[in-house]
DNA sequence: GGTGAAATACCAGAGCA
DNA sequence: TGCTCTGGTATTTCACC
């Protein structure tokens, strides 16, 4: 369950470029090939490593403007909510979708060609759901995704949020 | 410049899996190994694709607990803007950043491995900095990633925006 | 952690539109 | 001319020691 130096070593090599051949991996980190190619198979089949995915430059497959949709759904139950995720997923202009706290219910992270797109998006596909009770547009002009989650910090453990006089 | 339907269809595959075997790609896509392995360095090299990446479970790496965070900067020109992206962005609990329009300037994609650690990041970490104006905090209760970006429509083409009467 | 057989990737040159 | 397909060689992978 534990991950150890050598596993965060291999996970940080990973996210950086998951292509590299074991034998690089293995120097990187210091170990034979066999074992950076043991251990790299455990990370998968316990999960811990998702998947291995090609990153795409949005501007280069022509869909430069990105925009954050703040979504509220009317009513909030679950097969309501579950239904709009569903559905705001497999849309082909959402690359990301959070389903939050607060006075809205839903974020959508969007990329598309250009701003008449992004119009389009909000007033004709996300309109046809009738549960879309509230809509807010914010324009993404940058978008940075950090390739590198690291051993959290221990020290942050939990503490008692209730206090004895 | 352009990407033709093979192109899309290597992109929608190494989305999918970035490891599989050169082989596997050409046998799915329908063409000659040869063939994928050039097209592939081609958009390697046109910078079409960005990296191959690993993802990792965030509970499985102990940081279950994600928030997106408003932070409001003062003054929001440009050397106050760039260094508080930079700073904010390598960040260990920073998973994420966005440079928005709107009342707020960033919007922060965070995970942490509880609730304290969150709240330690808010009032320990951003305060540190004397340009952040505002906070706002949102739970994440999911987040799901889209990793099948497909070609965009032509059809959603640029319409005028001004109107001649 | 090391070794060897099998699989794979990559480079060259030829064929086809 | 540009793109794609076929063989040879180096490299990588992976089961076993």
């Amino acid at each position: 369950m534990e991950l150890d130096a050598l596993d965060w070593a291999l996970l940080r090599e990973l996210q950086h470029d998951a292509r590299q051949t074991n034998r690089d991996l293995a120097a990187k980190t210091g170990v034979s090939p066999s074992t950076s190619l043991e251990r790299v198979k455990i990370l998968r089949e316990r999960g811990v490593i998702d998947g291995f995915h090609a990153a795409l430059d949005l501007e280069a497959v022509g869909r430069p403007v990105q925009a954050l949709i703040s979504v509220r759904i009317r009513p909030p139950s679950r097969p309501v909510i579950e239904g709009f995720r569903e559905w705001a997923a497999q849309l082909p202009q959402t690359i990301g979708l959070f389903v939050t706290s607060g006075p809205h219910d839903f974020l959508l992270h969007v990329a598309v060609p250009n701003v008449d797109g992004l119009y389009a998006f909000v007033i004709d596909r996300l309109t046809e759901r009738r549960e879309v009770a509230d809509v807010q547009t914010t324009m993404v002009y940058e978008h940075v995704q950090s390739r590198s989650i690291t051993r959290p910090a221990d020290e942050t453990r939990r503490r008692p949020v209730t206090r004895r006089t």
